[in-house]
RNA sequence: GCCGCGUUCGUCUAGUGGCCUAGGACGGUUGGUUCUCAACCAACAAAUCAUGGGUUCGACUCCCAUACGCGGUACCA
């Protein structure tokens, strides 16, 4: 059997949702490892909630993070159109298909009466279904050729149990009676997800549904669909949601969620796919830090952990650190995060500051924090400055060469001479300097600032 | 409400009946190094393995109940 992996994003939000980017990363993983394809189809059948721009942003962040798709509707693909909306007659035509065979029906209720309908079952404690009613028409053609709205539903039996079997979970049964006659064609013509599901999956001939748990209950509606057609299923795997800090399922209130964010932060992609690798699944021998590669080589879909985890972005900062300070070419990485880009100093600043900035920072955003004291005066200071001190620095640092250890030594022999803890006049000369309490070594600092414009912030 | 899925340190996890007085990582605390902050090194604290019942010579590991959390219950995906 060739291994298909899939991931089906909406284009609903802003960018890729982390939640979608590992999904991704799993299919990426589970298809590549076995030899097999990966693909992405946007299943954009939600006419209401549609977003402009989304589908291109989605496609762009998973490049970014590397999981490049074998078939999309980008690359296009032996299976093309990989957009729903651009399949709708498919999805008609296997509707009607449904309700000649007597598994589905046209339903020519209106939303005002499903309301009333729902309100009644909830005001009796009923389970809100539908009831119906429409399952008896038999005139429905002529009353589309009269142009009534209708929808399709799928007709579920009343009895027995649907069960299936989760590679994660292991089997799952749910009752057929509490299965709803699910809208699966809406009076748009579009669509819903549970008929584009399984029609494309089908068509695309897709071996693994590889999704979050949220489709749980809804996969009994799948499974049903398959046996209508008469299709072979594919394995069901049904991953963890990733949650917010307070348990709920990951979402944009309470958490950054667009990875167009952590791309924006100077998260690196290798960093953000490593943290997601660890997230309900660990590496045989424990190892925190690898690679896609060597994940690829030990990942079994069978060890996915069921426990929902918490998204920590204080570990995502930790790993993204090794990856900075593990970085070979950190300056082109590092330089469209600072504003200094373009500076003339800047190309003889960042190779000479690199050392010493990427053991401070955990994402480039930070770059320009650590710095901007080399391409301008400070404008505030964090505590106040004892300028007869510098005054003094000053006078002595005019006549000595200008490297650390000359400096250092200079240091040394004013604190004495002034009863002052060396540290204690460290510290002015970095406030006079940078402005700031806290930052990179000074001694080194100075040297590549220049001993002109070092004397120069003594003054002031 | 109903249906489903879960439950090991604050967080991510190891653990598949005896190796567990429960291991690692992040975070935290303390100390070392040190011109600050990081990095680095060392150490420490942190989980009655949700609770209660079974099964077993023996349970974190198997079974059942309860509690709690999460998801679903749309002409959203």
């Amino acid at each position: 059997m060739i291994v298909r992996t899939r991931i089906a994003p909406s284009p609903t939000g802003e960018n890729l949702h982390i939640g979608n980017a590992y999904t991704a990363l799993i299919n990426y993983i589970f298809a590549k490892k076995n030899n097999g394809r990966f693909i992405v189809r946007i299943e954009d059948t939600d006419r209401t909630r549609l977003v402009e721009g989304s589908q291109g942003r989605i496609l762009d962040s998973l490049s970014w993070l590397g999981l490049n798709p074998d078939e999309s509707p980008h690359t296009g693909g032996p299976y093309a159109p990989y957009r729903q909306s651009d399949r709708l007659d498919i999805y008609k035509k296997y509707a009607m298909d449904l309700v000649e065979k007597g598994h589905a029906y046209c339903c020519f209720c209106t939303p005002e009466r499903l309301r009333d309908m729902r309100e009644r079952q909830e005001k009796n404690h009923q389970p809100p279904m539908y009831d119906g009613t429409c399952k008896k028409i038999t005139n429905y053609e002529l009353r589309i050729t009269n142009r009534e709205k209708y929808v399709i539903r799928m007709d579920v039996p009343d009895e027995g149990v649907t069960t299936f079997h989760d590679l994660i979970r292991g089997d799952i049964s749910f009752e057929n009676k509490l299965i709803d006659d699910q809208v699966i064609l809406k009076s748009d013509g579009y669509p819903t997800y549970h008929l584009g599901v399984v029609v494309d999956d089908h068509l695309m001939e897709i071996s693994h549904i590889i999704r979050g748990e949220e489709w749980i209950s809804s996969t009994p509606k799948h499974i049903l669909l398959y046996d209508f057609f008469g299709w072979p299923k594919p394995v069901f795997a049904h991953m963890p949601l990733l949650r917010n800090p307070d348990k709920s399922k990951l979402s944009k209130r309470k958490n950054p969620v667009w990875v167009s964010w952590y791309r924006d932060q100077g998260y690196l992609p290798e960093a953000l796919l490593n943290y997601l690798s660890t997230l309900a699944w660990s590496m045989p021998d424990g190892q925190d830090i690898f690679s896609l590669e060597e994940m690829m080589k030990n990942f079994r879909l069978e060890n996915v952990k069921t426990t929902a985890p918490i998204f920590d972005i204080e570990k995502l900062k930790w790993m993204n650190k090794h990856y900075i300070m593990d970085f070979d070419h950190f300056i082109e990485k590092a330089a469209p995060f600072s504003r200094f880009k373009d500076d003339p100093r800047f190309e003889r600043i960042a190779a000479k500051t690199e050392e010493y900035v990427k053991p401070r920072i955990s994402h480039l955003a930070e770059y320009d924090h650590m710095i901007e004291f080399f391409f301008e005066k400070p404008k505030e200071y964090e505590k106040p400055v004892d300028r007869e001190i510098c005054s003094r620095l000053k006078k002595l640092l005019s006549d000595i060469p200008w490297i650390h250890e000359e400096l250092e030594k200079t240091i040394r022999q004013l604190a004495e001479k002034s009863g002052m803890k060396p540290k204690d006049v460290f510290m002015q000369l970095r406030l006079a300097v940078t402005g700031k309490t806290v930052g990179l070594p000074l001694l080194e600092s100075l040297e590549i600032l220049g001993k002109e414009e070092t004397l120069s912030r003594l003054n002031s």
